[in-house]
DNA sequence: ATCTTTGTTCATTTTATTTTGAACATTATG
DNA sequence: CATAATGTTCAAAATAAAATGAACAAAGAT
């Protein structure tokens, strides 16, 4: 009854598989994630076969829990994906190679999900302002109302940018 | 000898500018900066006429301390700039409006720095990978030299379109 | 059916970041 | 030069985010 089985490449972790995950790691974090999903995508990217998450929590040596969360979002957001072994019960998971693909998706769906939200906010304000309208000073009035519009403007132009986006980042 | 002379627009903050400011702080926030930078350029977008830190301080009732880096990072990241005020002795900032501008540029920058980073970081793996080729099982090792060219490639795409994004964005 | 391994959730602990405030530095008047 | 209003820096406090691990759930093996 062997505990982990561990591929054997995987027993002692390479120096260049620590860096590449320690690297992982770091741009997770430049992407706004937890260093720890980073790592484990970086892992599974360099593993010779898919691992289950007993098997990442060991290599890494993480917390089941934490393995948990980041296999799921890793998985939600497309860079890994769950593979089923032969004669093996339990959930493996793989890299998903293409990682140009992927981020270049979840950049555009992102991009995309804070454009709209920004624009909502200004709608939001500028109701504000017309429903305050009286309480203001007309210059005071006129003020905020020009430098929103700005704001509208430079909001629209970036909104433009995304379909280009979409074309050159193939 | 009157403390802040705060101008009458902002003895007390108008419901939209309040909304802004909230606005503008969960904006840094999204950029990876404290709210609190995004809350003082939120304040100055919307002031009738640059303030002093002191100002600032009153207004978003914040620390002179925070106030202090807050302006010093917004001036150096472009958002801001230092004004003087006529019979003032004082610092005074207003908030540079083309934001659309600004944006652009550190973000471009931003880009460029890190993708020369991974350059780098992808390089001292690649060389990392060689010094421990005798270590390697032969096919670990050509499974390790074959993902890091996936990289590699991928890396080199994205460099590609930053000139592009350069022109794109006007 | 029971046991064992695996998987999930979530309260708690740990770690990292932000903010404050006090000590010290600076500068322009009076 | 002394004073009063600003500014700056940095250690400590407050806050936010991530990781752990324990309690519980699920599902195959015996």
């Amino acid at each position: 009854m062997v505990k982990s089985e561990l591929p054997e490449a995987l027993r002692v972790l390479s120096q260049s598989r620590l860096e590449l995950i320690e690297s992982a790691g770091y741009s997770a974090q430049v992407l706004g994630f937890p260093k720890s999903i980073g790592e484990i995508y970086g892992l599974l990217y360099l593993a010779p076969q898919p691992l289950s998450s007993p098997q990442i929590c060991e290599v890494l040596s993480a917390s089941k829990g934490g393995v948990s969360q980041g296999v799921r979002q890793l998985a939600a957001l497309g860079f890994i994906r769950k593979v089923r072994v032969l004669g093996n019960r339990k959930e493996h998971y793989e890299a998903v190679l293409e990682i140009g693909e992927v981020m270049r998706t979840g950049f555009d769906q992102m991009i995309k999900a804070r454009a709209s939200a920004a624009e909502r906010r200004m709608k939001s304000i500028k109701t504000t302002l017309k429903s305050e309208r009286s309480e203001l000073a007309l210059a005071d009035y006129a003020l905020i109302n020009r430098r929103l519009q700005r704001l509208s403007q430079a909001q629209k132009r970036v909104k433009k940018l995304i379909p280009l986006m979409d074309t050159f980042l193939k």
